[in-house]
Parts: C-alpha cells; structure tokens; sequence
DNA sequence: GAGCATGATTGGCA
DNA sequence: TGCCAATCATGCTC
C-alpha cells in the first residue's frame, strides 16, 4: 500500500496539458481505454468510498488497500484536490479578517486594569488604591483590609493563570493531537494546508471561547471582591471629639457663610487629621441638618458662639496686656468692665450671626 | 433592640 | 465642579 501522506501541495505540480490534475499516466488512456471506461472505473472508486465505511475494519483495510492500488486513484484524488482547493478558498474567503471580539477586549481590559492579568503590580491592585483614596480613611485601619482585599486578588490571580495555562495546554495538545490524525487521513482522502490551518483556526476559536468564560468568571470574582472590599469601607467611624470640635467651631463661627474654601478645608483637614473630602462631607451634612432642624442645634450654636467669644476674650485680653503699661496682674474694675463689654459684643455678634444663619437657612 | 446620631454615597441641578 | 437633598449603613446611647 502507498502509505506516503498525500497532502495537496505535494500533487500540484502532477498533471495533464488538458486537466493539470490529472497524472501522465491518465494522459496515454487514450491508447487502452475510451471516456466511458474511465467513467465507469471513477464510478466504481467513488462507490467503494462511500461504502466503506459500512464495512468491518478489515475489509476496509483490504478495500483501502485496493483503491490504493488502483490505477485510477492518482486522477481522482488529483481532481478532488482541485475541487478542496475551491472550496477552502471560497470558505476562507468568507472567513477573514474577522474583527476583535469588543466582549473579550473589554474583558481583557478589565483584567489588566484590576491587575489579574499582564504584568504584577508591586502591593496589588490599583483599584484597592484608588478605593482607599476615595474612601478617605485613616490608613493605619485599612491596612488590614488593603493586605486582605490584595492576598484575595493574588488568589483570583493566581487561579485565573493557572486555569488559562491548562487551558493553553489543552488547546496545544488537542491541535496537535488534529494535525496529527489530519496527516493520518491525508493518506487516503486530498487535505490541503489550507483546511489544516483552518481546522486549527476553529480549534482555536473553541478554546478562546472557553478562555472567554474564564475570564468573564475572573471579572465576577474580581466585581465580588471588590465589592465586598467597598462595602467594607463603608465602615463609619465616628470622628474623634476634638475633631468634631473644631469643625463645629469653624461652622458656628462662619454661620452667616458656612462654606470654607478649599485653603480653610485643607487647614481644618489637617487640624483634624481627616481628608479634605471628609471635611466637604461633614459640611455638607450639617449645613443640611441645621437648615432642617435649627432648633435642636440652638443650643450648640449659642455653646459655640459663647466659646469664641471666650477665646476672643482671652486673645484680647492677652493683646492689652501686652500693650498696656499697668503690670499683667492688674485686674482693676475698668479692665473688666472692657473684657465684660467684649465678651457682650462677641456674644451679640455671635447671636447675630446665628440671625445669618437663620436667614442662610431661608435661601 | 429601638431610636437617634453621624459619616458616606448617590443622583440631580446650576 | 460644588452643592443640595435623600438615603444608606453603621455607631452610640438608653
């Protein structure tokens, strides 16, 4: 039997003048057998093709080594050959430049951009530090959660890379494992280069939409995670009183005008030792419950006004005696009566600007 | 555990 | 972009 592996490129060159796909042999049949014969013998090839697969394996091996052997064989698998040589191209034609798939691109661009995929990041994902900045917490209580949220991604990834390596694996064992029973097969039935490599082209493409899950199912551990690890952020903590302090301070002190600007808020951020957002937030929210409920916060108001005026007092008092030439002991009736009118004056000027927040509140 | 306090988030608006 | 208003979620107090 002709057990040499009849890939198409190796019968192009083998043909007639009139037929190129036919052998030299074919082209003397003129001299020992008319067209109706030869018709008859391609029938009778075609018919053993057909049937043999009905057959048990040794009369198929017996039946494939006589259609070997037949001298008609080289002709038509030389025409089949032209015939897979069409039909390759008209499929392949219809086939190319297939554009990116924008599902996997997205999710590739999410992987790479949460640090699943591509090259690692030193401390894990950008996100976790994007979400930390956002959040504005303390660091010192979101480290925990920082190494948490990053061993967890670390797993996702490690995972993910593993999955996709067997994944790989797989692919390049099943298409070599294709090719292999390809060059098998090439011995008894034409297969071109062309099918072969189109054969491995949906082999891939199978694979790539296994790949596909897998990272869409990376996406969603990943979108899992974190947001647990923002839920978890949400975690209030109360700021401390000292903070509160000043902030109450600076709100009841610019009632008539509560709004810092970006300087004040970076001050009062850094008095407090919280985040300027957090500032923005705290305003936010107490301009809004004092507007709606001016009333209940009457009292802290007035506890406020009073203290600046105190502390107003004391600064003052401070100044005189600084400027004054009487000894800074000297507590006679005129000095407090100046620092009894000052503290009156602070705590009208105080009540007054309450009046301004009042009329704030009205805007 | 209920109710209130409070920091954070979100959607809409100018 | 900053602010408002509503809402969520958690902390705190009783």
């Amino acid at each position: 039997m002709d057990e040499q592996p009849r890939l198409m490129h190796s019968h192009a060159g083998v043909g007639m003048a009139g037929h190129p796909g036919l052998p030299q042999h074919m082209q003397e049949g003129t001299g020992g057998t008319d067209g109706d014969g030869r018709k008859q013998d391609i029938g009778d090839i075609l018919q053993q093709i057909m049937t043999i697969t009905d057959q048990s394996l040794d009369e198929a091996q017996a039946r494939k080594h006589a259609l070997n052997c037949h001298r008609m064989k080289p002709a038509l698998f030389n025409v089949l050959c032209e015939i897979k040589e069409k039909t390759v191209l008209s499929i392949r034609g219809a086939q190319e430049e297939e554009p990116p798939d924008p599902q996997l691109m997205r999710l590739d661009n999410m992987l790479l951009a949460e640090g699943v995929s591509g090259p690692e990041k030193g401390g894990g994902s950008a996100a976790a530090a994007a979400a930390a900045a956002a959040s504005g917490g303390a660091g010192a209580d979101n480290s925990a959660e920082h190494s948490d949220y990053r061993a967890k991604l670390s797993q996702i990834r490690q995972i993910y890379h593993t999955e996709l390596e067997k994944y790989e694996q797989a692919c390049n064992e099943f298409t070599t494992h294709v090719m292999n029973l390809l060059r098998e097969q090439s011995r008894t039935r034409p297969i071109s280069p062309k099918e072969i490599e189109r054969m491995v082209s949906i082999i891939h493409r199978k694979f790539s939409s296994i790949q596909m899950q897998l990272k869409q199912s990376t996406c969603e551990a990943v979108m899992i995670l974190r947001s647990r690890f923002l839920d978890a952020r949400r975690k209030r903590r109360n700021f401390n009183k000292q903070a509160t302090e000043i902030l109450n301070e600076y709100f009841y002190s610019h009632l008539s005008n509560p709004y810092p600007s970006e300087e004040a808020k970076e001050e009062l951020a850094k008095k407090c030792s919280i985040t300027v957002a957090q500032v923005s937030n705290w305003f936010g929210n107490k301009r809004i419950r004092y507007k709606k409920n001016i009333g209940k916060f009457q009292e802290e108001a007035n506890m406020y006004a009073a203290r600046t005026a105190v502390s107003a007092t004391n600064a003052s008092a401070h100044g005189s005696q600084a400027n004054s030439p009487s000894t800074p002991n000297s507590a006679d009736a005129s000095f407090c009566h100046q620092n009894y009118s000052y503290v009156c004056e602070h705590l009208i000027l105080s009540i007054s600007s309450v009046h301004f927040g009042l009329s704030f509140c009205n805007l």
